[in-house]
DNA sequence: CAAAAATAATTGCTGTACGAACTAATTGCA
DNA sequence: TGCAATTAGTTCGTACAGCAATTATTTTTG
């Protein structure tokens, strides 16, 4: 008998996962792009809506306040974001993209872009729509306040 | 608009992951037990088959060799697993359970057992089936093999 | 058999994750 | 108004993830 999870579900999802995540990283860095993965998902939520806090950023990507903190730290250090103080709010900043920043998304976009169709190829729309769905349904159920 | 990913699918994928793994971690941690939920990964597979070698433990988990190298070094600290060395290969390590590691494993698993339970309610055989095929696929797509 | 290639494990560095404790600012309430 | 409770963000400590480089041992192979 070979030595698998078959029996974990939640190992079988959690490997899925990370050799999604590697193969997007992996990606990224063949392209020369100097960022991971994490960085660019916030890049996305930015990109969405700027000037956005950080607390808005770690509700968007489901990231907690410190992990955001550091994922900002970096992003500021390479000039793609910056912070403002909010003046409606001296506790809050804004974080907003800078013109260096616009122009990685731009670059990076279509590297992803191809990244996620080979990703994601060999399946159908449908069995998409059904993984996305079961995905979601595991999420909601897992809830913090479902879970108590 | 609100500010989700819904077209990131790998984005739905790691969040869910994500917050499955917090789910173990934190019905561990709620339980008592004294462990993560990567080092109970390693337990399960030495529960399976004991005296494996890192690099074998490596293979089944699908971690890397130095992310094993530092739970195992963890586990025994903790007393958990124990390091022998291989007289047939003097570079491997022989890795396993002490009794107490055996006894850490009898008191978790059923904890775990009630925890996947409760994670995957709601989900009936053919749902599960099919997510875990889809996941299972996805994962071979990407195998380093595939995406080079 | 000796030099070269491969392998198992370790170490170092950067980045992410989470909890806890902390600061500073704001809001709620008595 | 004034003190308590909240909230946004930071810092600290521990653990996991990946890559690169290193050591020690084994296997290849010339």
């Amino acid at each position: 008998m070979p030595i698998t999870s078959s029996d974990m579900p939640g190992f079988t999802l959690e490997r899925t996962a990370k050799r999604m995540k590697q193969f997007f990283q992996q990606t990224l860095t063949a392209a020369g792009a100097d960022i991971t993965i994490d960085q660019w998902v916030v890049l996305q939520v930015l990109n969405q809506k700027d000037g956005l806090s950080q607390f808005h950023i770690a509700q968007a990507t489901f990231k907690d306040a410190p992990t955001i903190t550091r994922i900002i730290d970096l992003l500021c250090k390479k000039s793609l974001t910056q912070r403002t103080t909010d003046p409606d709010d001296r506790r809050r900043f804004r974080i907003q993209l800078t013109p260096q920043g616009r122009q990685t998304i731009a670059e990076v976009l279509p590297i992803i872009e191809r990244a996620r169709e080979k990703a994601w190829k060999g399946l159908d729309q449908q069995q998409m729509g059904e993984l996305m769905g079961t995905l979601d349904m595991v999420f909601n159920n897992l809830s913090p306040e479902e879970t108590e």
